[in-house]
DNA sequence: ATTTGAGATTGATGCAGCGCAAAGAAGATC
DNA sequence: GATCTTCTTTGCGCTGCATCAATCTCAAAT
């Protein structure tokens, strides 16, 4: 098993109110694993023998429903705790996990939850606090699917993008892993076609530059306001 | 402050895993309070004060849009904790809660939160485990509404209805509070139209029974068939 | 018993966005 | 450099559902 450095992980949000000494204990169990662009870093419904910390890169968590289609349930951005199914008392893994770019995860076994916890419980009024924004995001996402219309959830989307994984360029702010418009479709709840047409008219109106699997944000404000109907 | 019987409390998920004078110990900390129909328990974007866990009854959360239109997160069943924003790092609620039927609910100070779980550990895990499962619903919720039609989720929601909160009649099983088509409309994102026309549909078919915020279902296989499409 | 207001039904109309199709553009592979 | 694959664009017709509007019904209030 690599040993993982400690100053890797320090600053995380999930070590929060550790000492050096007991993120060194808790990072003994740990092994770091690189995952190159588009593999599979655990599928939906396999057993959950792991939890995970994305340490660079981006991953994207899927759900399939039972007629094949995809649906993009969140990006896990670096120093993110993921793939806690054990910690919610879940046997098998809710969803698919996929590299979306090249990627290093840090890995535990699932098995010593349970007594990580016991041991640090500060680990898991950290994940609760993981936990609660990503339900706040959820509910947020359905509360747009409810009363938004296309053009403005996409617009939404886009900002959650950029800001949680945006990088700056020259001319405004890039979405800092490749993303398609597939793949927007799929957060928004809209088609492919939609996006592709939505996408135009902005790069049109000098909103965005688009690209392959690229989107470069030039006018935030503005897509702001478009968000907001 | 009124005192709470222990005998309320034993058993609820939450206090899994404490001894009896321990759970005495949170009780002396909490106050059992009514809520009259209708009556709301806390608004969105009011200061947290409390958290509450539900003993009778059932409360309704909704969040509204900045032009008024109201969602349903979701209906709290008894048993479970509710208005647990200081425990995922909000200092206001992010939803509304309201009592939809004549409801009790035990009210903690949500400034004991943190003492709370440094003292019981247990209750922080526990805790992760009803957030985690909240979780899953809403992913199942974002799920739906972007791969399935009006009839199918409508068909899901009054599933999780008489699931979460069904009574038992001669006919069939009865959703055992009162609901409007307005708020199935809020749960699933289509409108009390649409609603209206799809419950027709199913109590002409014989499904279900309607009723003045009353829904009975006799059939709940062919419901589940619906909902799959 | 009457009133009143919230909830429910039902019809008519319009349009956002989906499904389908076909072609073009940009990387990837060898 | 040629071929192949994946991603993207764009046009067109169609439909599911929203929107608007009118009416009906029942339960609680007085």
């Amino acid at each position: 098993m690599a040993a993982v450095d400690r100053s890797l992980a320090a600053g995380l949000p999930l070590f929060a109110g550790l000492s050096p000494t007991e993120l060194d204990d808790i990072l003994r169990e740990a092994h770091a694993v690189h995952h190159a662009k588009n593999s599979v870093v655990f599928e939906e419904g396999a057993e959950a023998e792991s939890f995970f910390v994305l340490l660079h890169g981006h991953v994207r968590a899927t759900k399939t429903t039972s007629d094949g289609q995809q649906v993009v349930v969140r990006y896990v951005a670096p120093g993110e705790i993921f793939g806690v199914a054990m910690a919610i008392g879940l046997p098998r893994y809710p969803a698919t996990a996929t590299a979306v770019d090249d990627s290093v995860v840090l890995v535990w076994p699932a098995s010593i939850w349970p007594r990580l916890v016991e041991k640090y419980p500060v680990l898991a009024t950290n994940t609760l606090q993981t936990l609660g924004s990503r339900l706040q995001d959820s509910h947020t996402r359905v509360v747009e699917m409810s009363t938004e219309q296309a053009e403005s959830r996409v617009a939404h989307a886009l900002l959650r993008l950029i800001r949680q994984a945006g990088r700056k360029v020259e001319s405004g702010v890039e979405v800092d892993f490749p993303i398609s418009r597939q793949d927007i479709a799929e957060m928004t709840g809209t088609t492919l076609h939609t996006v592709s047409r939505i996408l135009s008219g902005w790069e049109q109106r000098g909103l965005i530059d688009g690209g392959r699997q690229r989107i470069v944000v030039r006018e935030p404000e503005k897509l702001q306001s478009l968000a907001e109907g």
